[in-house]
DNA sequence: AAGTTTCG
DNA sequence: GACA
């Protein structure tokens, strides 16, 4: 109880300091540790959906993040247009990404700081790596986690994550805390998209033939989780440089 | 534009 | 949802 709540206050704290100055898929594999809880199931070719995946590490997930947060605060990064984005961010592993009115990209050290990102906490890799061996991507070494917090009403418009070095490599989401509607699109902005809802625990996995598709978020709809709060955080997981 | 606004 |  009084964890969930500490949780829930370092997960929102508030720190609104605007961002200035391969493989081939194959099918699913039965792993150790991590699998157990899902199948995979494939939203388009290229994109999985394992449903529950992070579910039994959920707790260790949160608890790491505390300690990323600690060295590294939430903030809303710019667009190149110079507006705010409305999903408040941080990273950690080696790179990570950010925007200003510079434009997109991944950096070794952390704006606000000017220290190296957060080490990517062991518990995050493992879980990127076995979803992504699930879905037959298992070289797949994530070298960038890209922690996004929506509060109420915080979305993310169709975009490509296209800032990455090698698109052999796949994207893995991983949802915690408030449900949200996933969009997933085609190569093409004004293509068609397919509309999911993620649940805390789910994880998505995407590459080959999807690694480029569309995606988004909805705007989130108010709530409340157990162990987030009035929250969603999504990690991103990416082999960026 | 990883955006907001406006119109059906 | 489609446009600007």
């Amino acid at each position: 109880m009084a964890c969930y709540a500490m949780k829930r206050r370092l997960l929102g704290g508030e720190s609104m300091t605007p961002m200035n100055s391969g493989d081939k898929p194959t099918s699913a594999m039965h792993g150790d540790l991590f699998s157990e809880a899902s199948t995979p199931a494939a939203l388009v070719p290229g994109a999985y959906i394992l449903r529950g995946f992070a579910s039994e590490q959920d707790q260790q997930l949160l608890h790491d993040l505390q300690t990323v947060l600690a060295q590294a605060p939430w903030r809303h990064m710019q667009t190149p247009g110079g507006l705010a984005m409305s999903v408040a961010m941080c990273n950690c592993g080696r790179l990570g990404w950010v925007s200003d009115r510079a434009g997109y990209r991944y950096t070794t050290h952390d704006p606000l700081s000017g220290k190296v990102w957060p080490a990517m906490p062991p518990s995050f890799a493992a879980l990127a790596q076995s979803a992504a061996a699930t879905v037959g991507f298992a070289r797949f070494v994530p070298d960038a986690c890209l922690i996004n917090r929506y509060q109420t009403g915080a979305k993310l418009s169709l975009h490509q994550d296209k800032d990455e070095q090698d698109f052999s490599q796949p994207i893995v989401s991983v949802s915690l805390g408030l449900a949200a509607t996933f969009l997933f699109g085609g190569l093409r902005r004004s293509d068609p998209v397919l509309r999911t809802e993620l649940n805390h625990g789910d994880v998505v996995v995407w590459g080959g033939q999807a690694r480029l598709r569309y995606h988004g978020i909805l705007p989130l709809k108010p709530g409340e989780h157990p162990l987030t709060g009035d929250v969603r955080i999504n990690l991103t997981f990416r082999a960026a440089g």
